[in-house]
RNA sequence: GGGCGUGUGGCUGAGCAGCAAAGGCAACAGACUGUAAAUCUGUCGGGGUAACCCUUCGUAGGUGCAAGUCCUACCGCGCCCA
């Protein structure tokens, strides 16, 4: 992998960039829609393709847990299974640490913490979540298919990910929840950073491996951790955690990393990417990002339009016979109205997703596109 | 004509003396940011912020302190026998 930057914004801490893989090249800043099983749900890897998507990100905990990642090395590696020619990364379970461990026990998400929740910080130091254990070496999951004792460290992980082959991989690392209190968080930096070190020490092929920057919404433990993941031979590095208790923070924190981090190397903001904030954080020098949000919210009837978040499982959608967006040129928009799609979605039809999917991805990457389109006229 | 059965809130469907009445569906509202996620939450007869009040279980009477819940008649629907 090579990282080519094409432009410094001078107003921002944005930047045009060219991430050139094997697989081709991806433009920068970029969305990387999420294909945690080896699928965009709902769309075949062409229709991906047709939404302007230039990477994707896959899930190792995911792979590992159903087919395992002996079968997807067998078919000839994921670019094979899946039929994705394109760049392909994969998460390296680290986030599974938190949604299938304190995430779950608070019912939390793990980026801003919900407006209900009081920050009451009751994650203390050596506390442990409920289902999963986190060790030294790595964590002890439960099956969520099956109830199995499964082990993923640091080594464990990369096996897995050097097995599945992806172009882009990245290390373990235990995404804190946001009720974490400074000292959880700090003893949790320690371990990631020594996770980190193992990562890099064990991985033998040539993909590239990206370190994950955490300390969570703590400046000081946010630099501490930049500093030290950036020190490192990555090849990119990812920001992953939680961001404070509201957006306008969001920006800030992410700035007291990229500030640290080596400046010719891609980063990749995990896990963020709702259409508002995709100017911050592309301004606060975020190169790539992913999101289960368009993919995520087309299951559940969303569709994002320049009007708009509609939720096309109303009734009144039944009346309307005109597309998502008028100004949308996708398949969907061009094809299909608003009527029939709130039909499918009403009957239960997959299609319904289906369609939403493509639109809500095409609509996304527009969105980037205009984006990127800014940075080379220097407007942000 | 005779016998048996049935009639519940937008639909469906429990309840068989102490209910504004289970469940499901639909409807409406909300949530979801490195996907245990085609899911979850709330409302769902009317009125009031609320303790509370009012109107409901085919229709009309009756027996009970108390009736969708028991009795009688009628009406509608279903099946069976003539």
């Amino acid at each position: 992998m090579n990282f080519k930057i094409l432009k410094k914004s001078s107003k921002s801490r944005a930047r045009l960039g060219l991430l050139e893989t094997s697989h081709g090249v991806v433009e920068t800043p970029c969305l990387v829609p999420v294909a945690t099983q080896a699928v965009v749900k709902t769309l075949e890897s062409k229709e991906v393709e047709e939404t302007k998507s230039q990477i994707l990100i896959s899930n190792t905990f995911h792979l590992h847990l159903k087919p395992g990642e002996k079968i997807v090395e067998k078919a000839g590696k994921i670019h094979k299974f899946m039929n994705w020619k394109r760049p392909l990364m994969t998460d390296s379970g680290g986030y599974q640490v938190f949604s299938l461990g304190f995430g779950t026990d608070y019912g939390l998400g793990s980026k801003i913490l919900k407006k209900e929740q009081e920050r009451g910080e009751s994650i203390k130091i050596n506390a442990q979540p409920q289902q999963i254990k986190i060790g030294e070496d790595g964590v002890e999951f439960r099956s969520p298919l099956n109830g199995d004792k499964i082990f993923i460290g640091p080594k464990e992980s990369i096996k897995i990910q050097e097995k599945i082959g992806a172009d882009i991989i990245f290390a373990f690392d235990e995404c804190t929840p946001p009720l974490a209190d400074h000292d959880y968080v700090k003893k949790s930096l320690e371990k990631t950073h020594r996770w980190a070190e193992i990562c890099l020490k064990v991985k033998k092929s040539d993909q590239a491996l990206f370190g994950i920057v955490q300390g969570s919404r703590f400046k000081d433990l946010r630099i501490e951790s930049a500093k030290f993941i950036g020190s490192l031979n990555f090849d990119g590095f990812g920001i992953g955690g939680e961001f404070g208790n509201d957006k306008k923070e969001m920006g800030k924190m992410i700035e007291w990393v990229v500030d640290e981090l080596p400046e010719k190397k891609p980063r990749h903001l995990l896990g963020v990417g709702y259409l508002e904030d995709m100017e911050t954080i592309i301004k606060s020098g975020v190169d790539t990002f992913d999101c289960t949000v368009p993919t995520h919210y087309a299951r559940r009837g969303i569709a994002f339009t320049s009007e708009g978040k509609l939720d096309m499982k109303k009734t009144i959608y039944l009346k309307k016979n005109e597309p998502l967006d008028k100004e949308c040129v996708c398949n969907v928009c061009k094809n299909y109205k608003k009527d029939y799609i709130c039909h499918l979605l009403k009957a239960g039809e997959i299609t319904g997703m289906k369609l939403l999917t493509f639109h809500n991805l095409h609509y996304f990457n527009t969105f980037v596109e205009e984006i990127r389109n800014k940075i080379k006229r220097g407007e942000i």
